[in-house]
DNA sequence: ATTGAGTCCTGAAGGC
DNA sequence: TGCCTTCAGGACTCAA
């Protein structure tokens, strides 16, 4: 489920377990994710300590202490767990009883397990320098992050002037934006009230300046995913998943996943549709959002 | 340079 | 019960 919401959550959750630990050994239990895994990858991360867990887009960074970054994107069914003592001091399931796709183990040195699982293992793993983090190639090309200072409506209408994608596409683009997911597009353009089949040109002028639907997508976009977070933060808090799972919080959408469900516009008549755009399935009311 | 289609992989859900 | 099809929160790679 990670979009970035869900691993901003995953972060927050494993900051106070990692950060500070040493990492006592790897369990490995298959050579690929996506990719295959960096040479040596568990012996390069044995008896390194964690000194900070940052998240950029949908990829969370573990910086250790010798310069190494672990870096881990989660696909689209990566899921990690703390198995060990929880942060309440509760066990919450057995050690050692492994999933099929319990991919990746790292047991710290304070006795907890950081499980990684991904059934479908489009999620991935790699290692790098935090001097080479900029040039990684996964990294480097992306764009900017959408909670970060850099979306501004000149951003946006420089990117979307004489495109001829359509605004869902455009706002799933990891290089324009980075982090940006199926759901939250969905839900940030029923927000707005923009068709996502509109053309992503109409976020500009003729002259490639911001207008007025620029403007206004801005805050949206940035207030489904702080609202999405806020929802994430307050399970991890409470810490009521049984295993130990962090980011399995429910959301509630406004249009994502509610085809032919009435549209939750006050006064609204229109029905939630779903269509197909770029191989997505899209969510829109079409009474409301044009 | 952009854009769209195909691709990786497993599991859940729904139809018959 | 079972078999089939469709769909899934991502994003790389390649062809046009």
């Amino acid at each position: 489920m990670p979009e970035l919401p869900e691993v901003e959550t995953i972060r927050r959750g494993l900051e106070p377990v990692l950060v500070g630990q040493r990492i006592q050994r790897v369990e490995q239990r298959r050579a690929d994710l996506r990719f295959p895994f960096p040479e040596n990858f568990g012996k390069r991360l044995t008896n390194r300590t964690v000194v900070s867990l940052q998240r950029r887009a949908k990829y969370m960074l573990a910086h250790l202490d010798d310069g190494t970054v672990l870096i881990i994107h989660l696909g689209m069914s990566g899921r990690i767990s703390i198995v060990g003592q929880g942060q309440l001091g509760q066990f919450t399931h057995n050690q050692g009883n492994r999933d099929t796709h319990d991919h990746v183990v790292l047991r710290l040195a304070s006795g907890t397990e950081i499980v990684y699982n991904d059934p479908r293992r489009f999620g991935l793993m790699d290692l790098t320098t935090a001097a080479a983090l900029g040039t990684h190639p996964l990294l480097a090309s992306i764009g900017i992050e959408p909670l970060g200072p850099g979306l501004t409506p000149e951003y946006l209408a420089r990117q979307a002037a004489g495109r001829r994608s359509d605004l869902k596409s455009f706002l799933l683009d990891q290089r324009i934006i980075a982090g940006l997911g199926n759901i939250y597009v969905c839900e940030a353009l029923f927000r707005t009230r923009l068709k996502p089949s509109r053309a992503a040109a109409c976020l500009a002028t003729a002259t490639g300046k911001p207008n007025a639907r620029a403007a206004a997508l801005i805050p949206h976009i940035k207030d489904v995913l702080n609202d999405a977070i806020a929802a994430g933060g307050s399970t991890i808090k409470d810490y009521t998943q049984a295993d130990g799972s962090l980011g399995y919080f429910q959301h509630s959408f406004h249009v994502y996943g509610r085809a032919g469900e009435p549209c939750l516009t006050p006064a609204c008549r229109g029905m939630v549709r779903r269509t197909v755009q770029a191989g997505r399935s899209t969510f829109f009311c079409p009474v409301c959002q044009r």
